[in-house]
DNA sequence: TCGGCTTTGTGAAAACGTGCACAACCGATC
DNA sequence: GATCGGTTGTGCACGTTTTCACAAAGCCGA
């Protein structure tokens, strides 16, 4: 019997699922065989409950008083994330970041080729990166359909970034992953995911700040901020 | 009133600050003075509610009826995130990214210049990527110590992530921006953040998954995990 | 000064995520 | 086939984040 609704696993676990499936497989790699929750967590850096938490969204896959299976937890990991095909993805922008994705390895074994690369930029549409021809943005509806693609990654300057969002969207991408830091607007069911450089620098930064502040500072320090008046600054 | 420990701003509120400061920035540069929650979470594509509670962390500094200074809250957010003065980082790694990292504009521009590169590779230690020469990672300390620097960039294979996340703390880097897909472990008291590009497009794929398959199954109704913009309006 | 309109700031509730603790269970050993 | 050490799977309590909803407050025109 199906079940009524779809086993739903929550966005935290999906987010850490990937990390198990690559330590996972380099362990297997390493000849291991087995492995406990403490283990696994243990060199994905979290709590071994939340190991077996996220785990048990799978099913019970796991043999009390021994462990898991890796090879076994490894396919399943995958059949849940989607990843017994290849998903080809399709690169917006030719420029520094999209030629460095283009050539990196690292895309296309972990099982999301490189199926077409376009650019508005009349100089570098013909030229080949990475092994594939880039052609011109208005030809992306073709290159998309020719592979079936669903994932678009966007690595055009922040100024192009929305209109290479809806030349995905029209080209029938669902899912786009977004480097350039700008927030996309994106139809409803159309998923989004961005990297974002400042941003990942900036909260360092916080933190960094914090650190110094604290140290320098008295530990009871209340900051009098005042009510903020005329600070027309 | 006065509270005794430090503010403490949590750690969601800190990731989103980024996005309202570029976003305000922009609006800065073209001339708008003023903006409410509702427009700026439009374009942060967040809930007016959250933006009201996020910046309600930095203070009281909305006006009731009318809205926020944008001038003023750029300064305010940026003296929170740390951004009143630079902070060059170390990059690991004159690879690939390494080097399209510093050559990479954005950067610098927005308070985080490149203060050094350092590889263990001969062949490109003595080279000049970005404007900074390459230097040995054995050298490591005394760049780190010239330039005061505290943040450093992991741009090495995921092999030799953990060695150069031990020579930046060594060398006495207290934040990690870590690009290579592996878990590093550092001491207690250093701040690790990470962009891992395999792991957001196994969430892509997870999604894309659950889309296709609940479009044969049931009719049960998919939610995308970051989706933005109400159709209308 | 007043009243109507607008928007903030924030309590409180709901939703979500984490970690503890332990019963249930497995395999091994005697 | 009973006991034992070891590990899973999960109920529950707790912490964090999001969202709602509205009183308080500012502005403006009458
Ligand atoms: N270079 C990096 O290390 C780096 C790191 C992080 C983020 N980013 C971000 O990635 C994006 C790209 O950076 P870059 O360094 O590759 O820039 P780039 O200028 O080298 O490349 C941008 C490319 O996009 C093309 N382009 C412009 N408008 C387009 C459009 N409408 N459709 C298709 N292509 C279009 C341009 O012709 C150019 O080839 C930027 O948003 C940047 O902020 C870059
Ligand atoms: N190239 C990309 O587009 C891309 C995208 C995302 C993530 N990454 C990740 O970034 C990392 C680097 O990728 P890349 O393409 O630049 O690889 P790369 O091989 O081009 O560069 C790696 C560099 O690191 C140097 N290195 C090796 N060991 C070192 C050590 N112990 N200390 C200092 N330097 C050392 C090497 O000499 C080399 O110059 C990898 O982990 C990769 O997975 C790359």
């Amino acid at each position: 019997m199906a079940h009524r609704t779809r086993r739903r696993i929550p966005e935290a676990t999906v987010a850490r699922l990937p990390i198990y499936l690559r330590i996972l497989t380099e362990q297997f790699d390493d000849g291991v065989t087995g492995m406990s929750s403490d283990q696994l967590a243990e060199l994905a850096g979290v709590n071994a409950a939340k190991v077996r938490k996220d785990l048990s969204y799978l099913g019970s896959y796991g043999t009390r008083g021994v462990g898991y299976e890796v090879e076994f937890l490894v396919y399943q990991i995958r059949r849940e994330l989607g990843l017994t095909h290849d998903w080809p993805v399709v690169i917006v922008g030719a420029g520094n970041l999209g030629q460095a994705l283009a050539g990196y390895n690292g895309f296309g074994d972990r099982g999301f080729p490189v199926g077409g690369i376009v650019d508005v930029d009349d100089a570098k549409v013909g030229s080949v990166v990475g092994g594939v021809r880039v052609r011109h943005l208005s030809e992306i509806g073709p290159v998309v359909k020719a592979r079936n693609i669903s994932i678009g990654v966007i690595a055009t300057p922040g100024s192009a970034a929305q209109d290479a969002a809806d030349a995905l969207v029209d080209a029938g991408v669902t899912s786009i992953l977004n480097f350039a830091p700008t927030v996309i607007n994106v139809p409803h069911g159309i998923s989004v995911g961005k990297v974002d450089l400042a941003v990942e620098l900036q909260i360092l930064a916080y933190h960094e700040q914090r650190r110094t502040n604290a140290a320098q500072g008295s530990s009871l320090v209340s900051v009098p901020r005042e009510t903020h008046r005329g600070a027309s600054a």
